[in-house]
Parts: structure tokens; C-alpha cells; sequence
DNA sequence: AACAATGATGTTATATTATAACATTTATAT
DNA sequence: ATATAAATGTTATAATATAACATCATTGTT
């Protein structure tokens, strides 16, 4: 497989659930919110939202910072992507259809993200919740650092 | 005990903890670095940057941005205070003589922070990382919530 | 003491990230 | 068709953070 097939096969593939999940939801999944999820998706690692902002305004130069943060948020609350709050940052979800607890292996190098799921994290959060009587609503968890890939 | 009184000696505490890390370390605790980390203990939550600007500038009118960010990196450096990404803000850290990975509990009603140290996240990490040939560097775990005494 | 070197702080300017508030347009349901 | 709600457009500004260079203070060396 050549450099950007998966990637663009990934692309395809999250459109298609963010369809599937708008569709089913009764969100609408307008020209827009594709426009961006795309440009999201089509970026190898994670994405800052001016950066967004300057792809959009190449095709709608009148996009302003409204513009993309408003459609960031919808995305994010329908869990189309995800927020990386260590750089603030971006990537998509590649299984939005699915809601696990998610954390991230994040490349300083590369700007790769990958993710993960693990029931490990659901246990800390959880019993350490109940240790400490306290009410989880949003888990940040985030591990900067290199990738296999960069070492090299 | 009134309220008030644990957290000023904890914050007394942390003082001295301050001063003898830098101490040993051939650190300069400077009377800015002080005053710094006073502020950040003596607020009961997290603090914001430019809230502990405002407060510096009320005994240092001269005070500017760089002073605080300045600060808060010396401070981070030396383990002595932790930025919580996910809400943009700083806490002081109770146990900067050990070295633990931590992950922290945020109360979004009172904004007071919990830390808490676990072995089981080193080993989440660790093994993840192994799982993924990844090199971790720097650990962001934060769970966002309501705290017991705000449910109340 | 004079000096160089380093580290800390001061200062100006600007970059980056994000939202409030209100106007207009578009889609949807009755 | 028309009222309603949702989405987008637009202007302005808030909030967070750093670059770059100047000055001052401390320390160690001659």
C-alpha cells in the first residue's frame, strides 16, 4: 500500500460513519461540517484550528474564526473528533460509532496522534471517582512523547 | 479547624518544600518566584495566568505578561506548581520532592483540584506505550467532574 | 576592585487561541 | 406562506502565550 492510501481510505471511511451517525440522529451533516471534517481527516497529524481557517478561506475565503470554531464544536459534540488539549489541536475520531473512554499517544515530532481504548482507564477513573466522592463528567488523557516512526 | 487554616499551612508548606528543593538543587527561589507561588496557594482552586497577574501587579504595578509566564515555567520546571490543560490554569503541587506520575481531579463548580498518584496509570502508560512502540515523555490525565462537597 | 559570564527581570510588541453579540440566510414543520 | 429554529455570516474583542531585545543582579575569575 502507498504513503496516503490508508489515510484517504480512513477519510472516506469517517465520513461515511459521520454520515451514518448525522443521519440516524437527525443532525445535519451541512457542506461545511464536511468541508472541515475533511480537511481534519485529510491532514496526516493533528490539526490547529487557524490552520483550518487558512484551508477554508481557500475555498470560502469570507470563513472567519467563528466560522471554523462553531463547527469544531459540533463536531466535537457529536463525537466526530476530538479535542487534543495538551496542543491545542485536533484529529478526527475514527470510531465515533463506538463511545469508549479514549486516550491518545501523541508524536512531538511528527504531529501523529494515535488512539486508544482501554476498559483500564474506565477502572482508574471510576475508582478513583468513588475514592474520592467525586462526580466525573470529561477525562483528558493524553501522553506526548515520540513514535516509533520518528525514532528512526 | 476554621476554614482557611489548612490551606495556609499547606501552603506554608509547600514554601519550605520550594525552598529546600532549590536549595539543594542551586536554584534561586527569587522574592518573585515567592510571591508567585504564594498566590497560586493562596487561592483555594486553580488559577488563570493573568488572574495572578492582576494580583501581582497590585504590589508590582510594573508586573507584564512575561513575568508571570516567565515564572509559572520556572515553576513548572522544578515540579513546584502543575498546569491543568484542560482548563488553562495552575495549581500548586503538594508533593514536589516525589516524583509520581499524577492525574488530578477538577471540580468545575469550585474549581478546586484534587491530586492523586497511582501506580496504575505508570502502568496504562508503560504499557501502552511498549503496546505501540511509543516513547512517552510527558503525561496530561485530567478528570473533569463535581466534587463532593458541590453536590451537596 | 574590575571584569566577564550568566541568570533574572524589565519592556515592547505581537502571536495564538477562542468567544460574545448581533445580522442574515436556510431548512423544516405546520 | 409563514413562523420557527438552526445554521451561517460578520464585527469586534477577549483570553492565552511568546519573541525579541534591554537592563540589572549575582557569581566567579583575574
Amino acid at each position: 500500500m502507498r504513503k496516503g492510501q490508508k489515510k484517504l481510505s480512513a477519510s472516506l471511511e469517517a465520513l461515511k460513519k459521520a454520515e451514518a451517525i448525522c443521519e440516524s440522529n437527525g443532525l445535519k451533516l451541512t457542506k461545511l461540517r464536511k468541508q472541515v471534517l475533511n480537511l481534519i481527516w485529510k491532514k496526516p497529524g493533528y490539526v490547529k484550528a487557524y490552520d483550518l481557517l487558512d484551508e477554508l478561506k481557500k475555498v470560502d475565503p469570507s470563513a472567519k474564526p467563528p466560522t471554523v470554531y462553531r463547527t469544531l464544536d459540533f463536531l466535537m459534540e457529536n463525537g466526530l473528533i476530538h479535542k487534543i488539549q495538551s496542543v491545542n489541536a485536533f484529529i478526527g475520531c475514527p470510531h465515533p460509532d463506538e463511545h469508549n473512554e479514549c486516550y491518545f499517544l501523541i508524536c512531538d515530532r511528527c504531529q501523529k496522534i494515535e488512539e486508544c481504548c482501554s476498559t483500564k482507564i474506565n477502572n482508574v477513573v471510576s475508582s478513583t471517582s468513588k475514592n474520592n466522592n467525586f462526580t466525573p463528567s470529561k477525562v483528558t488523557f493524553e501522553i506526548a512523547g515520540t513514535c516509533q516512526n520518528c525514532l528512526n
